[in-house]
DNA sequence: TCGATGTCTAATGTCGACATTCGACAGATG
DNA sequence: CATCTGTCGAATGTCGACATTAGACATCGA
């Protein structure tokens, strides 16, 4: 049973989601439902529903009466947007970092070398999904409802808007090392400290990319 | 120049809010499209456009092909809701407390002081509403675009939602010496002492909400 | 009895057409 | 020349009707 129904909604979502991801889409670009609905050959109704979702997840910018828009980022909004994935992040991690087993933290740390690995071979979507996972089971152990869904929407918004500058990021030793500080803070159970470095991942994270992109 | 044109979506979202905090809608109760439309004279259209706000700002749970219901929370879930406000605006007041101004750190501690005096009176609609301009004067200086959306989306659902709580949530003391250790922080500039006691004041709060709640 | 299956209903999902509004541009006005 | 105003087009906002589906209930069979 591998068919999953979709709603034509949820195609339409997956629709603008391959669009910004193959750069199809860009900045300021307006997502006219009349001309979306033509493509697709469903009626706006659908349409409309599948832009209210983007713009919950911060994918699209909405202009009452005037329409919606793929959103311009400054160079400070970049950063703000990494900042607070930093933020919470940081609390999701610093929260639940005592229920991490033995078994966990070897697996952080293999991620870590293979992420070095990726990037010593410029394998760039593999750095990626490699670095996804780590974040991922990184957050794992938190169970704040709430948080999670926060941070949620914003991985997802930071993926798909700026999945583009992310193969310039990082020197595999600056990948490595970033992430290691994190699984050492982890491992040192160091409350202060995960918030801290968390927080300065993200940030320069955000900061380059704002570079790239200002 | 004081009359504002409101879309029908707009007004679909007050009378939501109305509704809510009037007590005439429940946690678990649905919210039928059709017959919102019929009490309010227009169509399904509109009223579907208004539940996506709702939803945006964690109002309404929605479920697909089922329907949108006024959320129902565990204690546990309230405590989480309470503490990402906590973590989110803690990061919004430390990271800008350098910018308060001598007169903002007095109307901070004027407003504790009125609050008190409200709390002494058994004024909680005054309570209220001082404390939501302490809170908002207090995370003013913070220009993280980013941050503060999801700040206020939290505040509103947790205002919205809790608000018929908050009438029996403090003593006259506890508010004030509450809000007291946060206006001393930030006179002290003490970065690590703000978060710590922004977020202690959340955690809290959503504790004795979830205990009379639960 | 109990679980699987069929049917029904009430709600959401989608449609195409019409109403309304924003923003651009041309022309009037000082 | 700058600014204000009116018109116009193209986009969103709204409508009423129809299509589809989740969930409740009845039915059937082991």
């Amino acid at each position: 049973m591998a068919i999953i129904k979709k709603t034509y909604k949820d195609q339409v979502v997956d629709h603008v989601y391959q669009l910004l991801l193959t750069n199809e889409l860009n900045p300021g670009d307006q997502l006219k439902e009349t001309l979306l609905a033509e493509q697709m050959g469903i009626s706006r109704a659908p349409i409309r529903e599948a832009m209210k979702e983007l713009i919950m997840n911060g994918l699209v910018d909405y202009r009452p009466q005037v329409g919606n828009f793929i959103p311009v980022f400054s160079p400070q909004q970049i950063i703000d947007s990494y900042t607070t994935r930093g933020v919470l992040e940081g609390y999701a991690v610093m929260s639940a970092c005592a229920l991490f087993s033995t078994e966990e933290i070897d697996k952080l740390e293999n991620l870590t070398v293979q992420m070095e690995s990726y990037a010593v071979k410029k394998n760039h979507k593999m750095v990626i999904d490699t670095g996804g996972e780590f974040h991922d089971l990184l957050i794992s152990k938190c169970d704040n409802v709430q948080l999670l869904e926060y941070t949620d929407r914003l991985s997802l918004k930071l993926h798909i808007l700026f999945f583009k500058y992310w193969g310039k990021l990082y020197s595999s030793t600056e990948i490595g090392g970033r992430h290691r500080k994190i699984v050492e803070s982890v491992k040192a159970q160091d409350l202060n400290l995960i918030e801290k470095v968390v927080r300065q991942h993200y940030v320069e994270t955000g900061s380059k990319i704002a570079e790239i992109e200002g």
